[in-house]
DNA sequence: AATGAGCGA
């Protein structure tokens, strides 16, 4: 097979391409016609198809006219206006495109970590991140504003407390990973947060692992209802942790069911009460407790 | 009618 291929002259394909455009000189040249008084404009080419035979390519393609009877009577008027502002000393035909000079600063949020001396500066980096990108992120899981931006955030477990938890601050202060955290909202674990107590005599069991908890599900789903439309369904009620359709893996298509986990059980709940038997896209849905997830 | 991914150290 090598013995073969050593006989065969080398042919590159940059080379054939070449060889192609060298045999266009033997077509006729590309005529352009028009555009006429109705804008249409006809191109004639010629060109080689695949086997090498010579073929006629007609294009007729008719210029946008901007017929003044879809503009609206102001857009029409305000074609006769003089030039006024930056356009008056432009000598530029009737209409043109003013080029804004206005400075936007950008706020940019920047990764967790990416920029040690920055974040290691202000002591507690969560904080920090929090007011750096604060305006621009936007979580794709719970959509809120300011604290993490992906499902596949690193932070996405040390989420802001909601706002009832905001109610009450700690009396114990949080060790923050900086030391030096002692802000109102620093970061508080939830085994320390409000209530606490009263959990924690039950033998902190309330740990949790992941968002599983208070979990909703959702059947009766059609076909096209994806995890955003679901997340806009519930967002109103308060701080999804996470929203999920079952897929099927063969058709790729949706099962029909899926999940919406809250921060807060009593969201969850009026979520429940209010969502439960309403009319989406033709199907009612059924909105109702999950039960917990089989190992 | 119906109860969910991935997961590497």
């Amino acid at each position: 097979m090598a013995v073969e291929a050593a006989n065969q002259p080398k042919i590159r394909w940059g080379e054939l391409e070449d060889d192609a455009e060298d045999l266009d000189f033997l077509l006729p040249p590309k005529q352009i016609f028009g555009p006429d008084s109705n804008g249409v404009k006809k191109i004639v080419e010629y060109k080689f198809n695949e086997e090498g035979n010579k073929v006629k390519i007609t294009t007729t393609t008719r210029i946008r006219k901007l017929a003044n009877a879809r503009l609206s009577k102001r857009a029409v008027e305000r074609r006769s206006w003089p030039k006024f502002g930056d356009a008056v000393h432009e000598e530029v035909g009737a209409r043109l495109t003013m080029v804004s000079t206005e400075e936007i600063i950008l706020e940019r949020p920047r990764a967790p970590g990416s920029n040690k001396d920055e974040a290691k500066a202000s002591g507690d980096s969560l904080a920090q991140i929090g007011k750096a990108g604060a305006v621009l992120m936007v979580c794709r899981t719970c959509g809120k504003k300011g604290d993490h931006w992906t499902s596949k955030c690193p932070f996405k477990d040390l989420a802001q407390p909601s706002e009832t938890f905001m109610d009450k601050p700690p009396s114990t202060e949080a060790p923050a990973a900086g030391g030096a955290g002692s802000q109102k909202n620093a970061y508080v674990p939830p085994s320390m947060r409000g209530g606490a107590a009263e959990r924690a005599s039950g033998g902190g069991t309330e740990m949790r692992r992941r968002n599983e908890e208070n979990s909703v599900r959702v059947t009766n789903l059609s076909e096209d209802t994806r995890e955003a439309d679901l997340l806009e369904l519930f967002r109103p009620f308060g701080h999804v942790s996470r929203v999920y359709v079952a897929i099927d893996q063969k058709t790729a298509m949706s099962r029909g069911f899926g999940f919406v986990n809250f921060v807060n059980r009593e969201d969850a709940e009026r979520a429940i009460n209010k969502l439960n038997g309403y009319g989406y896209d033709n199907l009612i849905l059924r909105v109702e407790w999950a039960a917990p997830r089989a190992t």
